[in-house]
DNA sequence: AGAGACTACATGCACATGCATCCAATGCAA
DNA sequence: TTGCATTGGATGCATGTGCATGTAGTCTCT
């Protein structure tokens, strides 16, 4: 019959809805308070992040490939992300000296403030929405 | 300064990134997976189960807004995935003969043979991205 | 040096999503 | 019953995404 799962399997699927909500839950909520406060989507916000950390201080800048792992976005999508950041003046973005393919996307001052003042709402949301266990509310949806 | 996150920070934003890589990698595959080997995709394929763990047996078929907690997805985003497995022969809609605006969605032959065909491979998508702890490949990148 | 394979990023296109809105049906109040 | 707010679901529109492809720069081999 095949209509059951085994025991091994339901426990898999119980943990990937578990995921799935929460990561619904979390995103949904990051999406719409960082949109809404700070005009920044999710993903904005990890690849400011990853370029704070990744040249504080210095104007060095990443490649783009270095900030591909950090988003879970395809390379065309990052390409466009980025676009868009450097549209805002959020970032800049320069030919590599080195590999004139690639390009060296820095913080801009603009880009360093927009993140410090959206990163305590971008905290204030995880800690609301991982900590407890419970999953209840706030799907993408209506509510 | 506010330019470092304290202990507690540190631990949401690590787990977050950890359920972001998770859910990157999972959904990834199982969109990929499902879609090439039975042109389902992942939330398709949520809903499919939902159906038949709601109304297996029975024809009864389950109301749109009793399908909307499946999957993490906008009301119209539902009322076009939903289009989307009635065109593909997959579902029914009728009118809810007790509230007329309600839409009652069934299964169909097609959908439940679909659904358990295709059941295997999600299971064993989930088995190879959620057992292990190390989240390595498979962004919906290059790779 | 020159040809061809490969890499880094950008772009055209199709499509799924969310938001706002619309329409029909229901519920409630007067 | 009539009128109005509300609910269930569909749809127009703008946008973000992935895939396939394009373009420019680099590498390798001869």
């Amino acid at each position: 019959m095949a209509e059951l799962d085994s025991p091994a399997e339901a426990g898999l699927v119980a943990q990937w809805r578990d995921l799935l909500a929460r990561h619904a839950q979390t995103a949904c909520l990051l999406d719409r308070e960082l949109g809404e406060k700070h005009g920044l989507g999710m993903s904005e916000f990890e690849v400011l992040e990853r370029l704070v950390e990744g040249c504080d201080g210095t104007g060095h800048g990443l490649r783009v490939q270095e900030l591909a792992p950090t988003v879970h976005l395809s390379q065309s999508a990052l390409s466009r992300l980025i676009g868009r950041l450097e549209k805002a003046g959020l970032v800049t973005r320069a030919m590599c000296t080195d590999d004139r393919r690639g390009i060296k996307v820095a913080l801009t001052e603009d880009g360093h403030r927009r993140y410090t003042e959206a990163r305590p709402l971008h905290r204030e949301v995880l800690s609301l929405t991982l900590a407890d266990d419970p999953v209840a509310p706030c799907g993408p949806i209506t509510d």
